[in-house]
DNA sequence: CTACTGCATGGGT
DNA sequence: CACCCATGCAGTA
């Protein structure tokens, strides 16, 4: 920022002697991705690459490469982009570094929105990056492969030791400089003094840097972690005395609050390898300056942590002897799976840290499954975190590990493995307390940083997203859907971070936080691995959006205008008829008092005006607009002012949430296909609330769905209790069931149906904007969708099963039309023709929809657990979904089941689980 | 019988 | 196809 301000004046080059220089050379990049202007002089030199070395040329930072023996500025943003880093240490110009394969200069200059961040954040983040940089990246030419890099015993100290500088280092106009010559010589002295072993050590050397302080034993040199002090085996008779990190005298692995260790972290607390040593960074799936990375760079590892041996028990041989293979087999696959890159950013890390002199290194993090939930108290760390963030261990009983938690809370599992075939598997053990306090449950996410100079390793914890909020412990506002809000997290609201207590707290970002991460990273972060788990946090960001959309869409079915219930602080809208969608519109009021709609036109975007009670295609375009032939076309200029948009607009914004009027208004709308399949698919996967976690999100337990009694099925602590049964006959199952069928039948047989549909399609155009979409968009009568005439059947009528009009034909004209409420053919049971990914979703829905009875009917404490639904019998109105007689003056008798659509005409205001 | 432990299994990548 | 890892499950306490 400081240089791209002053990159405004003249020549770039503050040096530059010239009195009023006229900037017309292309420079360096900045940071800020533009590049430095330079007046001819400067520019020519710079282009010449003597430009250092005509500048600055006493400054510190110069070296010489490594290869050719030229010597090299190191140490300034002019220089920044041509020296490569070796992980050997030292450095090589760009020309040698190219020669010996190095492709890419140094890590790309941090985001752009790394330099939103206030100036001490990015001094502190960048300090990282570079330091990253230099501790661990850089091929080495000489040996033409990458060389170590993270020691976890010693670049955190290393890095400890360096951080403190950096706030007035930098603090310059070109403090890069400073910044980096500061560091270059640790950097440079470090590496030299490699290990002699290169075979197994290729980097170990840096230990002999660890403090003293840090390994109290004095035996970090060789053996990495070690006794502290204190010297108590976690177990004895299980951990090696050197491979017990005595945390303190807790001899078991079983956890427990010791806040006495707050502050004694100079020997306490392990060290954890620097997660971002890829010399090539720039090159990673997640670049330091993805856009909405938050400025996050892959935890990449060059180099497994374990290859270093970190005790002195630790020996290669005998790593092999127990596991079959040398750990040091992992070393080709340095890099994390994206789905446990730490989705942290910096500003939660920086708040976790308290203090600012902490800097938090995101290692990983990784998704509860059902078993790490559960109860067994056995959280199964991805091997390749486990082997890079943690210490080595060589006894499959592995050692005490000690994690402090967002609040400080400092814990202490017993992190371990398990010869697994020719390989580990490294679990934490003793968990469950922590997990319980964190009121986690399979589908949230745990977090790992490791904070420096302490070298604490951080245990944060994002909730799967939906989970009410009462449930989490965090201050992080929410939305009113439940989720927090993404940019209140990352807005860096100190107030909010500051109410927490000293260590911070790691926010419970919202899964997928929102629009800001990109979808790669959503995707890579949640992992290809579990769809479900996919679906639910990922998808359902999306899903959950469009519910909120789709409550929007909600209109009251015609001439029955919903009625406002209150129950319990939130406003439901009740109609006496199912809700229908319809393409958004924007109502307002003209200077005349006279109702009007506005619309936009998908194809060229002009809003168009259109009769308040005009209903709309899902996909309305001008020339839909048969209320005004004068604007019929695209190309008919939109009869509203900028500031009238404008306003338009920011009214929408405002009252959308609130659909309740607009229902009022809109006397009722069409849906289209495309809307429909998203409601569809809403309605099954996932209806703005969350799925509970615990259920789905679990992954890959096989045999969930049936009466599995496993532990993880059992599993109490974070899963909500049982699930409903796939051969449940609950009202709710039926209804799911029924509603899953109907929409897949729907679909195919839309084509079919086309012909009824455009007959019907004609009838409707009488009062209709006439859209002739083919398949996709189907007139949608107000009641069309509901066969049931019955105005008392508010919403799913369909669930009376008695009700005659609910036999839809199936070649009923109105297939096409996104009614869920039809009532599908009645093939009762649970087709068994469902895959289990049906039959998932119709549990998911199951879900949803009790979510949704309980939202619409009463508001109850109760998990939404489908177990706990008693069956209700073929639609016994009245009866709440957990059996419990909901005599809820909500929905006149027959409503029961509300599909998940039912949950879209509530308006709730704050939040789609009245019931937190 | 329950809880725990440690390894086996097998689906997914 | 190898590896990862979520879960299963037998053996033990």
């Amino acid at each position: 920022m400081s240089s791209s301000s002053s990159a405004n004046i003249g020549c770039f080059n503050t040096d530059c002697k010239e009195t009023k220089p006229e900037r017309s050379r292309k420079g360096w990049r900045l940071r800020n991705g533009e590049f430095a202007g330079l007046c001819d002089r400067c520019g020519s030199a710079y282009e010449e690459g003597r430009y250092c070395e005509t500048f600055h040329s006493d400054a510190a930072g110069w070296r010489s490469c490594e290869s050719c023996g030229k010597r090299v500025h190191c140490g300034c943003i002019v220089s920044f982009h041509v020296v490569a880093l070796l992980d050997a240490g030292g450095v090589e110009c760009m020309a040698c570094a190219n020669k010996n394969f190095i492709m890419a200069p140094n890590p790309v200059w941090p985001s752009p929105l790394f330099l939103h961040l206030p100036l001490p954040e990015r001094l502190k983040d960048l300090s990282v990056k570079n330091w990253n940089q230099f501790t661990g990246a850089g091929p080495s030419a000489v040996a033409g492969q990458w060389h170590h890099v993270p020691n976890l015993w010693n670049t955190a100290t290393a890095q400890s030791e360096l951080h403190p500088k950096i706030p007035y280092e930098i603090d310059r106009s070109n403090g890069i400089d400073k910044l980096i010559s500061a560091e270059c010589p640790s950097a440079t002295a470090m590496v030299k003094t490699k290990s002699e072993d290169p075979s197994e050590r290729v980097a170990s050397s840096s230990l002999k840097f660890v403090p003293p302080e840090r390994f109290a034993n004095g035996s970090s040199g060789d053996c990495g972690p070690v006794e502290t002090k204190k010297g108590v085996t976690a177990e004895p008779g299980k951990n090696t005395p050197a491979a017990a990190l005595n945390y303190e005298s807790h001899p078991s692995v079983n956890m427990s609050v010791q806040s006495t260790l707050k502050d004694d972290t100079s020997s306490l607390h392990v060290g954890f390898g620097l997660p971002y040593a890829l010399p090539n960074v720039a090159n990673g799936p997640s670049k330091v300056s993805a856009p909405q990375s938050q400025h996050q760079t892959p935890p990449a590892i060059t180099k497994p942590f374990m290859a270093v041996p970190h005790n002195a028990v630790e020996s290669s041989s005998e790593t092999q002897v127990r596991n079959g293979r040398p750990r040091g087999d992992t070393r080709g696959r340095h890099q994390l799976l994206p789905r446990y890159w730490p989705r942290i950013t910096d500003q939660e890390l920086q708040q976790i840290s308290g203090d600012s002199n902490s800097v938090i290194t995101p290692l990983f993090e990784k998704m509860l499954s059902a078993s790490d939930a559960g109860r067994i108290g056995r959280l199964v760390l991805p091997k390749k975190c486990a082997e890079a963030y943690f210490p080595a261990i060589s006894q499959p009983e592995g050692l005490p590990l000690k994690v402090q938690d967002a609040r400080g809370k400092e814990w202490v599992f017993q992190f371990r493995f398990w010869p697994n075939n020719n390989s580990r598997m490294y679990v934490l053990e003793g968990v469950t307390p922590c997990i319980q306090s964190m009121q986690l449950q399979a589908g949230d996410t745990v977090t790992f940083s490791r904070i420096d100079p302490e070298g604490k390793l951080v245990m944060g914890f994002r909730k799967a997203s939906n989970v009410p909020s009462s449930d989490q412990e965090t201050q992080t506002p929410k939305s009113g859907n439940g989720f927090p809000k993404n940019g209140e997290i990352n807005s860096a609201d100190p107030s909010v971070w500051s109410k927490v207590d000293k260590s911070g707290y790691i926010a419970k970002e919202i899964l997928g936080a929102k629009a800001s991460i990109p979808n790669k990273r959503k995707s890579s972060t949640l992992g290809s691995k579990s769809k479900r788990l996919r679906i639910e946090n990922e998808d359902l960001i999306e899903l959950k959006i469009t519910w909120e959309e789709a409550q929007e869409l909600l209109r009251s079915p015609i001439n029955h205008d919903p009625s406002v219930v209150t129950i319990e602080g939130h406003e439901f809208e009740e109609f006496g008829e199912a809700p229908i969608l319809g393409k958004p519109t924007i109502f307002t009021t003209n200077q005349v008092g006279v109702k009007i709609q506005w619309v936009q036109c998908e194809d060229c975007s002009k809003w168009r005006k259109l009769p308040f009670n005009v209903l709309l295609w899902s996909r309305w375009t001008c020339s839909n607009n048969s209320w005004d032939p004068k604007r019929s076309t695209c190309s008919s200029p939109q009869e509203l002012t900028t500031e009238q948009l404008e306003d338009l607009l920011s009214s929408k914004s405002t009252a959308a949430p609130k659909k309740t009027k607009a229902a009022k208004q809109v006397t009722e709308a069409v849906e289209a296909s495309k809307g429909l399949d998203t409601l569809a698919d809403l309605a099954i996967l996932g209806e703005g609330d969350a799925l509970p976690s615990s259920s789905q999100a679990t992954t890959k337990h096989p045999r969930h769905q049936p009466g599995c009694s496993c532990i993880v099925c059992i599993q109490p602590p974070s899963g909500k209790g049982p699930k409903h049964k796939q051969t449940c006959t609950c009202n709710v199952c039926l209804t799911v069931k029924r509603r899953f069928r109907t929409l897949m039948m729907r679909r195919e047989k839309r084509q079919s149906e086309k012909e009824a549909e455009t007959a019907h399609k004609k009838e409707q155009q009488v009062q209709q904007s006439p859209k002739p979409e083919p398949e996709d968009d189907q007139p949608l009568s107000s009641n069309t969708s509901n066969s049931s005439p019955n105005p008392k059947h508010p919403l799913v009528s369909e669930t009376v099963d008695e009700d005659p009009n609910r036999k839809r034909p199936s070649s009923s004209p109105l297939k096409g039309q996104i009614d869920l409420n039809i009532q599908p053919e009645r093939e009762d049971e649970p087709s068994p023709a469902s895959d289990s990914c049906s039959m998932r979703l119709i549990r998911d829905a199951n879900e949803r929809d009790l979510r949704g009875q309980r939202l619409s009917s009463c508001a109850s404490d109760r998990d939404p657990i489908i177990d706990q639904i008693e069956p209700g019998g073929g639609g016994v109105a009245g009866q709440r979904l957990d059996g419990v007689p909901c005599g809820s003056g909500y929905l006149d008798g027959d409503m029961e089941l509300p599909v998940p659509l039912s949950m879209s005409h509530v308006s709730i205001s704050d939040g789609l689980d009245p019931r937190h």
